[in-house]
DNA sequence: AATATTAGTGGAAACGTTTTTACTAAGCCA
DNA sequence: TGGCTTAGTAAAAACGTTTCCACTAATATT
């Protein structure tokens, strides 16, 4: 390392607002006015600010005017993990939607309240707003939250905040899923949901139940099975499944992580899938293509569902409700269907 | 919607600096003395100061204090992509060095060297320095612009600014690669590599002609064949490789991507693997344990490199040349066996 | 013709900090 | 005892903007 070289920093003195003012032999505000085009400026003096500041390649300070304006730009984003496909979805989907002068502050929770806090915490001090997808958090506590930061909240349907919510409808997602296996003759019908103090789990949930009741079979709750939305919990579910000996020819499981888990679980006791059990996930993350089989699923618009959240917030921090409101807030599920499900 | 409920924002006038002296009984420079450490302050004093600074809930403006120190705390990350394994490894590593006056800006180049431009662009305004994985950008463009902001790169050497580069011995693992085939007896082995303007895909081709060269194995250009690190191209390399017949018993891919692509190309033609051709990727994405059969690769340490990227940006930001110097630059590449390799 | 509006401009306040400078009183060394 | 350092504090400058206010000259309105 010795032999590195070292990097000059050329300190390159930035251009300030009151050397353009200087050098354009106008006064301050007169180029502040020109540069925001925020009250009139003849035109001759307009073209001569203009042109000194391109000359001097001036870019205004954006701290000095986040402090004045009291708006820094920042859109902050709370999740759980920026590593996985779910929320990296969600995360491009929200970026796509930024302006010009706001950029994205990312942070993750864990799932684990504590950490959830300080993530949020951390931003309320840097960001002009939050969009958030908390895990552990309660409703209380969120509400109480949007009352000190404009506050988006994604994946999660909250009464007292609703214009501020963007979530999938979980309940017709579930009932999407189900469908789709009653339709291939499957009347067994296996379902690992997620941890149930999730509303998300609870509505795929009940989704499954709609779909088994519409088409008149009973509801079986030795049939269903609580795991925690990882793909360890998947296998375990599943081979607490089998052990109960129930002749189910089918699983729909509520995440995609966990149907991996299951898939695998199943491969090891060498039972095969479709031909044996039929297997539906949710989600549609990458991995669901590349399954072998390749996973029929269920997916959600993560980038649409993105967009319209920083939409939200973004009107939202510009006051305009009106737009705001015209933001899709509910969206629907899609199913994809792939090659783990096979007609009985 | 009409029902919907508004949501009240209390305006919640925060506490400034000002307020806590005046409560103090103190002067505003006091307050921030005591706050910051950085200055005597009597016991009595510092008590009180900090009795009315919580009473107040104060929190620092940090808008006001960047402009006067001339550091926001933000890092800069761009990245081609978010909603990948790989990135989304690497910013996990990152965020997990950050402080706690500092906090992630993420912005996407989509390998575009026009958007990598203007991601950095935007990120120069709003960060104190940027971590980044360029893919279009020339070495020129990018010293350039070392020497107009704090910048680290990672996955890439460059000789000029090598103190602030944090990048994997590619040649060690596609050394690493190859070797694993040979030893497991293959000696024609294909390689698909990734676009050999890149330095990564260059280092990684010389590792495979290093290891064939110590097995005494002669090289043929021939079984070597250029794709673009995506799975499509994996595809069409590989199926351009077949109409060769040039009688390999095992392909090396650039990145797990081409690998997957490679793999689908050879089902699609009922080739075994690894029975009939024995395949090895790069990366260890995710992917990687889901495919059938799951697949051998190169792990890069992501997590450790991006928190080593942060390290050494956190350390150049306090001029700690020291400190920069003594963070990890170069990482080994470790080989994960797993089922799609077979001996011959 | 008198008055009200408006375009166009500059000066200065304000944003909330950190940091520099200046001052006082006390303790220390010679 | 007299000058020198130092702890402890306050006042004020500085950071670089935006925005409010005041002013002039020109134009429009009555």
């Amino acid at each position: 390392m010795s032999n590195a070289p070292m990097i000059k920093h050329s300190p390159s003195k930035v251009a300030t607002i009151k050397e353009v003012s200087r050098l354009a032999g106008v006064s301050i505000s007169t180029v502040s006015r020109v540069l925001n085009e925020s009250g009139p400026v003849s035109e001759a003096t307009k073209l001569k600010v203009v042109e000194v500041a391109e000359q001097l390649n001036y870019k205004p300070n954006l701290l000095a005017r986040a402090l004045v304006t009291n708006r820094s730009g920042g859109i902050g984003v709370s999740i759980n993990t920026i590593a996985s496909p779910f929320f990296g979805a969600m995360l491009e989907g929200i970026e796509s939607a930024l302006t010009k002068d706001s950029y994205l502050l990312v942070s993750t929770g864990w799932a684990e309240l504590e950490r959830e806090r300080s993530s949020v915490e951390h931003l309320k001090e840097h960001a002009d707003g939050i969009i958030a997808y908390f895990e552990a958090m309660q409703e209380e506590e969120i509400i109480r939250l949007s009352q000190e930061i404009p506050l988006v909240i994604m994946g999660r349907y909250i009464f007292d905040i609703a214009p501020n919510c963007v979530y999938l409808d979980n309940e017709q997602g579930g009932f999407l899923a189900t469908s789709h296996l009653i339709e291939h003759g499957h009347k067994r019908i296996a379902h690992i949901s997620g941890k149930l103090n999730m509303p998300d789990a609870r509505a795929r949930l009940q989704g499954y139940r709609q779909a088994l009741a519409s088409a008149s079979i009973p509801y079986d709750e030795r049939l269903v099975i609580e795991a925690d939305f990882s793909e360890l919990g998947g296998q375990r579910a599943t081979e607490r499944l089998l052990e109960r000996h129930l002749n189910f020819s089918a699983i729909f499981a509520a995440n995609d992580q966990m149907a991996a888990g299951a898939l695998l679980s199943l491969k090891d006791k060498s039972i095969r899938i479709p031909e044996d059990i039929s297997l539906v996930g949710y989600d549609d993350i990458i991995l669901a293509r590349y399954l072998s089989p390749s996973l029929t699923t269920i997916r959600q618009p993560l980038r649409e569902m993105g967009k319209a959240a920083a939409q939200i917030l973004l009107a939202q921090l510009d006051h305009d409700v009106q737009r705001q409101m015209e933001v899709k807030h509910k969206f629907e599920a899609e199913l994809i269907s792939r090659q783990s499900v096979k007609s009985l």
